[in-house]
DNA sequence: CGAGGAATTGACCGCCATCAATCATAGTGG
DNA sequence: CCACTATGATTGATGGCGGTCAATTCCTCG
């Protein structure tokens, strides 16, 4: 359960995320308007959506995606704690993506209208918005380059280990391991491969003992492999905003 | 040669582009330090560069790149009169991207630390810089649907279409046809596919007439037949802001 | 006119898509 | 407790889209 102050949020004081004034976190805490729940499936936000209010996630794991009219789907990215979604929603021209769940999420919703005000009397929160969609494209950029220079074999390793050190950095990691709630379609669609090539190439790595995705958990034995299978360019993150 | 005053920008008389305060132009101009001139084949950017200015892009094309260490390289988006960038660049963990000339380049030059003034007087401009950030993430996102999902006749025909509608917004069109920059390697490379691929296509296009594209023109005859082949999932785009 | 980049075409082949069937796991109702 | 069902994972067989190698032609420009 989200606190009902976000003073206290528990998100943060994770170390990856930057600290806020006082009076910033007053504003964000008096501009929410409460969360939300989706159970593991349901879709925030639909394409083609003309209306929405801007949400940060506050647990769970959800994706962003596109489809074609004849339903072949690209998931853009995943979206964990912290993520901020929304912003892209205009009343004229709808929602160009879709945000669906991976897990039960639990949203914070801030009406976009008071988004006007954010950016007139808090600039520093709007540089943060700022900030987090240009995070964001920087992901879409990463899978933008794996998709469509990188072998399977190196997709799969670039994904898998991009989403290991998101999920250390949020202290989701326990003994090498996390929840990982994608199915081995949620990968494909992610990396613009077929389900069942997608499956031997997971099944390859495991063969390898580089890492096993059993039952929904994910555990890394060997993190070097992974990155040279990668052909890692390594995107480092700095401490990331909350909104 | 850009004008010296932002208020005379032809660039800002297109409709593509929306409107701003006097004040705003005038803060614009006054940020504005200069401009600078790139010919083709310079890089604007280069991947792993810890400092850079903001630039908007004033005249001829460019394109935004990401490399893996065996000079695998991909195309993210092309960038056109209006585009805005540099935000991305941090100091701590650099470019994460280059940016390259297609032609001879002419970019209005903004000093970064003055971005600060601008989210903190200008709330307007302030929403413009992130609009036009989500912006080019759409862009991206499309291009990622494109890379994952398309086969590469889709993917060619998605391409030429929203290069084309791009540059009849911006008035680069005449009878059908325009001045195209891009080789066939620059194709490829955006869309994933090897050069020898994309040549064939590009071939099969032609002979049937679709469109041709030969010595640096492109030729639209058949936006229809390139909309059906496209499986086009339209992204429709409003006025944007221009800074 | 020569040189070098870009475009084109052919031959060959492999990665990955497609079709199909089986197995595993978990949840449901009788 | 056990069919029964649904979803997800796995494996085999086959084929095609598109990658790779190689050679030639075309353009552009100094």
């Amino acid at each position: 359960m989200a606190p009902t102050k976000c003073a206290t949020c528990p998100l943060r004081s994770r170390p990856l995320f930057k600290t806020n004034t006082d009076e910033e976190i007053a504003f964000i805490n008096e501009m929410r308007r409460g969360t939300l729940k989706f159970s593991a499936g349901a879709q925030i936000l639909s394409q083609g959506d003309d209306d929405s209010d801007l949400y940060t996630l506050y647990s769970g794991w959800a994706f962003r995606f596109k489809e074609l009219e004849d339903a072949r789907r690209q998931i853009l990215n995943i979206l964990m704690p912290g993520d901020f979604m929304g912003f892209h929603v205009s009343p004229h021209t709808g929602a160009p993506y879709g945000i669906e769940c991976l897990t039960e999420v639990e949203v914070c919703v801030f009406p976009k209208r008071k988004l006007w005000d954010l950016f007139r009397n808090h600039p520093g929160l709007a540089y943060d918005v700022t900030w987090l969609t240009a995070h964001e494209e920087g992901i879409v950029d990463d899978n933008l380059l794996s998709v469509g220079q990188r072998s399977g074999m190196e997709r799969v390793a670039t994904i898998v280990l991009a989403v290991y050190k998101r999920a250390r950095q949020l202290d989701l990691v326990q003994d090498n391991a996390l929840d990982f709630p994608l199915t081995q379609q949620h990968i494909a669609d992610m990396l613009g491969m077929s389900l069942i090539h997608t499956n031997r190439v997971l099944r390859r790595l495991h063969r390898d003992g580089v890492f096993t995705l059993a039952r929904k958990k994910l555990r890394v034995h060997d993190t070097s492999a992974l990155r040279s299978l990668a052909a890692w360019a390594e995107t480092p993150v700095p401490k990331r905003p909350l909104i």
